[in-house]
RNA sequence: GGAGAGAUGGCAGAGCGGUCGAAUGCGGCGGUCUUGAAAACCGUUGAGCCGAAAGGUUCCGGGGGUUCGAAUCCCUCUCUCUCCGCCA
């Protein structure tokens, strides 16, 4: 949600925004200001006769106190008159407040100068690539190498529970626990400290962050108790300082947390979903961070860097893309994806996104830091994965698998792994 | 799951239906004093909204109601605590 002050005083420049993001209608950027104009007209209208109405109440309480019942008897009455009229403006500002909050929530976050426009993943942009992308023929997809060492058992998954609910057995599921642990360890090192989340959330948290309203068909439910099964730890761990005013001094706050993703998916099919591409239920390492608003820009490229890291670390070949207007998304002003590369399919994969909302975020959340001059102002908030784990587990089969069908483990993955060679 | 008690400012804790945005204490900030610090003393210290400002308005867990007037009364929801039951 952006500050109404902020879209009163930038119209035009919200609108290009708005137009470079793909949206078509930026009619809602006058609706939103002629409503809250009205809403602003009628809350001083409303104000005006509170006042007028506390004041004769006052005055009644002081004349029953002198014993004056008659005076205080005729003043009741124009009183309750008054208050009749405030109770219908009342109405009609609610209705005001609805819409214009509905409006605001529509009104999409302006993309940061530095993104480049376009309209499609076509128009991203390389913004770095680190290693060489492999391209030997008998390279097999992991599903296949998952096959032969029966690592993945999709078939029982979809009995237990269905479609990309896989089982992970032996060595895959120990490496998913050794880069679980490799990953926050990293994260730790990077200041950033462990939280262990809530898989769940209540529909607040899920306003908070921007799945609610509009992108809700994205998560599983638990209707009984009003909960969401959360679809990335940014959920928990952003609400985890929802509605608080955070010390200055003690930003930036940094966290990192692991918890299993689920997303519904509702609508992918095709040879993009086959083994670990796409699944219902993952595990993920989240990084997020709260920060200053002078800082946020310089935090996203560190937060990129501590994404970028890991990959390194684990010696796998992957390009940086700078996302264009077009494809970063509602929320955001600007926003970095990883895509690892996947010599068994000959693909680049996305396994992390770093993003900056700037205040989109802090604002629904009302996350606020109290500044020198002693005023609560919104902070800025920012995420990323670090990392998403079943295309880590792909590329990492595809990428270190022999000619023989063993696999290696990544050098820093050793220790995890009791130092042994193969997987 | 059953029975009872409760939810007030950063924290603790008062609050008869009428000058209560809320006593008091602690904490925080500023000052006096001090070589410096502590102590003591004085002052100050919630948030949202409208407004250029003056000022106005809203908020005492959430929602609704009674009343000219609600932190105070009523309904409802949520949460917390105590006891019982169940349980990793």
């Amino acid at each position: 949600m952006l500050d109404i002050n902020f879209i009163r005083a930038n119209v035009d420049l919200l609108k290009t925004g708005m137009i470079n993001k793909g949206e078509k209608d930026t009619n809602i950027v006058d609706k939103v200001i002629e409503i809250d104009e009205q809403w602003r007209t009628l809350v001083h209208e409303i104000d005006t006769k509170r006042s007028e109405a506390n004041t004769r109440a006052k005055q009644i309480g002081a004349l029953m106190g002198q014993g004056k019942k008659d005076e205080a008897q005729s003043i009741m009455k124009e009183t309750s008159a008054l208050k009749e009229e405030v109770k219908s403006l009342e109405e009609k500002l609610g209705v005001l407040a609805t819409d214009r909050t509905e409006l605001l929530y529509r009104i999409p976050n302006v993309p940061d100068p530095s993104v480049p426009v376009g309209h499609s993943e076509n128009d991203n942009v390389v913004f770095s690539t680190w290693g060489e992308p492999l391209h030997h023929d008998w390279r097999k997809p992991h599903w296949d190498i998952a096959k032969e060492h029966n690592w993945i058992d999709f078939e029982r998954g979809v009995k237990v529970t269905g479609a990309g609910f896989p089982f992970y057995l032996g060595g895959v599921a120990r490496l998913q626990r050794a880069l679980i642990n490799f990953f926050l360890n990293a994260a730790a090192e990077r200041g950033y400290e462990e939280m262990q989340a809530p898989y769940f959330v209540n529909e607040d948290s899920a306003r908070g962050t921007g799945q609610i309203p509009d992108k809700e068909d994205m998560m599983y439910t638990v209707p009984r108790d009003g909960f969401f099964a959360i679809p990335t730890a940014e959920l928990p761990i952003t609400n985890f300082h929802r509605d608080e005013i955070i010390d200055a001094a003690v930003l930036p706050v940094k966290y990192c947390g692991y918890t299993p993703c689920w997303r519904r998916e509702a609508g992918s099919y095709g040879k993009d979903v086959r083994g670990l591409n796409r699944l219902h239920q993952f595990d993920k390492i989240e990084l997020v961070k709260l920060v200053h608003p002078d800082n946020s820009a310089q935090e996203l490229e560190l937060l990129r860097e501590d994404a970028e890291r890991l990959l390194q670390a684990l010696e796998l070949p992957y390009r940086t893309l700078l996302m264009c207007t077009g494809d970063m998304g509602f929320t955001q002003t600007k926003k970095y994806d990883l895509e690892v590369w996947s010599p068994g399919q000959q693909r680049w994969l996305e396994v992390s996104s770093c993003s900056n909302f700037e205040g989109f975020q802090a604002r629904r959340m009302m996350i606020r830091y109290r500044d020198e001059d002693g005023k609560p102002k919104i902070l800025h908030t920012l995420n990323g994965s670090g990392l998403a784990l079943p295309r880590i587990v792909s590329a990492i089969l595809e990428t270190y698998q022999e000619e023989s069908g063993k696999v290696r483990v990544p050098e820093v993955l050793k220790p995890y792994l009791g130092n042994n060679t193969y997987l």
